[in-house]
DNA sequence: TATTGTTATACTCTATAACTATA
DNA sequence: TATAGTTATAGAGTATAACAATA
């Protein structure tokens, strides 16, 4: 019989916050230089979407905008991301990825992706398969930047 | 083909910050009275390990002990958790639930896991299904609890 | 007046270092 | 000396409230 949505969201209750720790602690060991989560995510997020403003990073993140700010302005000063007044609009703030904000999602992209790949590579094929896929299904359902393209109502 | 654990890896990266996002912000939302995850992970741990010490909890949530002392410094203080000196060595500390705390517990994880749910009921049986099984597999690598119970070598 | 950000303030989570108490 | 915890200190992440600048 397959799960109703309670069963599967006290697995998914049970087990991502597990896997999250590992994620975190992954990149806090992962120099070049660490990154924490939600950098991580602001870094990517930026990679995408050159030139995004503030408001566009801290709607897709999920965060405040004095939170992304404060966040950004750790980046900043970490030489990772510009911050610039958008031409045009003088209240909004243009972000970008330096060369190094590149090279450090990078590193920390693959550093971070191969710890959990050699953790992973002790489940069979048919496993992996098989989380590519729930991976796949909870995106589609979490991406706060795919709910407005969906017909989720919340 | 199936996945690389590499590729496994990247979506596991992508997805599980996304999930991680809405689960941390329901346990905000849901009062009575709200639990951080990590509260509410120390809750659940000492739920299944009445008489936890501190280090116990600590090595399984994977924090430090000051941080841990802190935290359960928060749950004292909010009577959601007793902290007695062990019978038998008294450097240690016996960590339990209070009434309180259990059902604050239960609370949050039937509030969370309901708006999970809420979200996964929009997908197909089976893709539900396939979400369990992930987790299942993902929880088999990634408890720390379960690591000392299999070959896992780290 | 509405929108975009920043600053001020406060709390939690987390770590390392230094310390206390017990074994 | 080694172990279990706590305290001190510091930094990141987060929020709400108040503010400034621009449209």
């Amino acid at each position: 019989m397959s799960p109703s949505p309670e069963e599967c969201g006290r697995e998914v209750l049970d087990v991502v916050p597990l896997v999250m720790r590992t994620i975190r602690a992954e990149m806090r060991h992962h120099r070049t230089p660490e990154l924490s989560v939600p950098q991580f995510r602001v870094l990517t997020f930026l990679n995408r979407h050159e030139g995004a403003s503030l408001s566009d990073v801290a709607d897709h993140i999920g965060l405040t905008l004095p939170s992304m700010s404060k966040i950004v302005d750790g980046l900043v000063a970490r030489n990772l991301v510009t911050r610039q007044t958008h031409p045009g609009d003088r209240r909004r703030v243009k972000l970008a990825l330096t060369t190094e904000g590149q090279a450090a999602l990078h590193s920390a992209r693959e550093l971070t992706q191969a710890s959990l790949a050699e953790r992973l590579a002790v489940l069979s094929p048919s496993e992996r398969t098989t989380i590519v896929q729930a991976m796949l299904a909870l995106r589609s359902i979490f991406d706060s930047g795919r709910e407005a393209k969906t017909d989720i109502v919340r």
